[in-house]
DNA sequence: AGGAAAAAGTTGTCCGGACAAGGAATGCTC
DNA sequence: GAGCATTCCTTGTCCGGACAACTTTTTCCT
């Protein structure tokens, strides 16, 4: 099983084992995988449209359009209509969502350690280098497609 | 943004182009990922029993069920109550599943090509014990939680 | 043997991710 | 300025993934 494809076997463990750890240590906030991101986004760059963090997070309209909602029904953040493109919305992290920042923070920072673990920071360099080496074949595959 | 938890971030994006890359490799064989690796080991190892297939795929029980039961609608795959456990069931693909073999593999061998791109040998064993050394640190932090 | 614990599946619920389709507003082009 | 394409967002649908709760059966332990 293991023999086919390992590259993309390895990828695909690895993001799962990754996501499950995220998904527990956001646990105590009450946040899912995905949301923390958006709040970052909110909290790093300012109010913005919803397509703004779709193209920064890489997500998509319809994902961003929902996830969006529910962090508005638990009052973290708020939809505002934009004052100069009224197809737009601005997203804004509220003042209730702010006792989260720390804990969000803590969380990356956990979730970074952890998976880093006891490695040498040469080392942490090179397998940043790996990635970003699959990340452009990736990216490359992503247009020439076709088969 | 990407200034927290760069590692992090890399496997998260480089996961999503993966997944992206897959399910649209799959595109026209009429699968979604993760349909595509029930059905490889079953092709591989034979009829099982659903916990065999959560194990060896890593994914839960209830995913499992569910994403039978659809390959079952499929015509891919048949459920048959086990001899010897009456709590069991014994999954096997069926005949009519087996005119997408060659299309999965085909799709997984292109994945992998794309995904290597064109790292040379040594590079991509690299890279291999680069995903390796996360997946240990990943494994490891799954069973020292607490915060 | 008997009863507690564990294992195997199912169903309910919620979430993120992806595609399709569509409405509303903006921008562009002729 | 009129018409068309593009952009922004929403809704519907489907899927995988995860947690909780439950039923049925098996196993283990006393």
């Amino acid at each position: 099983m293991a023999a086919v494809g390992p590259l993309s076997h390895a990828v695909f463990r690895t993001a799962r084992l990754h996501k499950a750890l995220v998904a527990r240590l956001l646990r105590d906030s009450g946040l899912r995988p995905g949301q923390e991101l958006v709040l970052m986004a909110l909290w790093q760059d300012g109010p913005q449209r919803q397509v703004d963090l779709v193209t920064s997070l890489g997500s998509d309209a319809p994902t961003m359009a929902r996830s969006i909602t529910r962090l508005e029904r638990a009052g973290l953040v708020a939809r505002r209509p934009s004052p100069t493109d009224r197809r737009a919305v601005i997203v804004e992290a509220t003042p209730a969502a702010l006792p989260l920042r720390a804990k969000v923070e803590h969380a990356w920072g956990e979730l970074e350690r952890l998976t880093a673990g006891a490695l040498s920071a040469p080392r942490r360099a090179e397998i940043l280098d790996a990635l970003a080496a699959l990340e452009a074949n990736l990216t490359a595959a992503e247009t020439a497609v076709d088969s």
